[in-house]
DNA sequence: GCTACATTAAGACTATTTCTTAAGCTTGTT
DNA sequence: AACAAGCTTAAGAAATAGTCTTAATGTAGC
């Protein structure tokens, strides 16, 4: 667990090895996966890194995993003294910005079982390695309806 | 209409003045409004814009409107000769790209109703602007659905 | 003053998803 | 090897959020 909600996130973390799964959890205590964070991925809560705000997420391994990491200080300076840095964090960012955007429009014009294939299509590496429990809490579902799409599915 | 689904989004754009929504449409015909931009703010399908292929989106002004807009090379001129473009273009997808996530959070975490306020409490000025359809579109219901809402919300 | 569109209304309807319970299956741990 | 813990499938009942439909009223530009 490299960050709970509550605390600031302090570091923009580097996954060498292992997968990471970003959620939070709502009043009635269900976890929501916002995303994960596998091999030569980067993950940190934004918000609370550069505002320095207490976090609203927790940062999690689901697998064995070692990182790397950057405090927020020291990126500051790398980001003063060698713009190299704004680019490639540029370039991260613009990146993870336009996933994010995809997944919003597919979660707004279809049902469970459309984001489902979705995510299979975009994440197949991803996939198979999840168990399905975080699967479910990415689509925003129950693990139970998960298994009922995936026999649908077989079925078709 | 500075961009319509099917075209390369050949242009950042900065909104001087007036209001723009951003959208995709569905199989069934319906739009989604994925966000606005106001005075201030900036606008582009950034996919289509960094790799070159043809956008899903739309961005159609919903107010009258005067904006200044940046082709892509001329942009990529601009990060290669000064560092400080890298650097504030770097930021404004941060600030995008947390507003996305804590979109994608609240969407999970609440029905419409709940939706609705939060998005009041954080565009209160823009919620004045827009009508109704373009509102509902952003939460993704319809105008009917969200008259309903405004009402429950006020019998309390 | 027209026309077009936005808003409110309200009731019937429905599809998606959760809930519940349960059994079988994996996987890792002692 | 055996056990525990958690994952997966199953299947039916139940809930509910949101749509559809129709319609009357309001509003703003032309």
């Amino acid at each position: 667990m490299i960050l709970q909600e509550g605390f600031v996130c302090k570091h923009y973390t580097f996954v060498e090895k292992g997968c990471f799964k970003m959620y939070g959890i709502d009043e009635k205590g269900t976890e929501h996966n916002l995303g994960f964070a596998a091999e030569n991925d980067w993950v940190a809560d934004l918000g609370s890194f550069y505002s320095g705000k207490p976090s609203k997420l927790f940062i999690e391994a689901i697998e064995p995993s070692t990182i790397l990491q950057i405090e927020h200080q020291d990126l500051l300076y790398l980001y003063v003294n060698s713009p190299k840095f704004d680019r490639n964090f540029r370039v991260i960012v613009e990146e993870k910005f336009i996933e994010l955007q995809n997944r919003l429009l597919q979660n707004f014009s279809s049902n469970a079982s459309q984001r489902y294939l979705d995510f299979l299509a975009q994440y197949a590496a991803l996939a198979s390695r999840l168990p399905n429990t975080q699967i479910a809490s990415y689509l925003g579902i129950t693990p139970e309806f998960l298994s009922k799409i995936r026999k649908n599915i077989s079925l078709k």
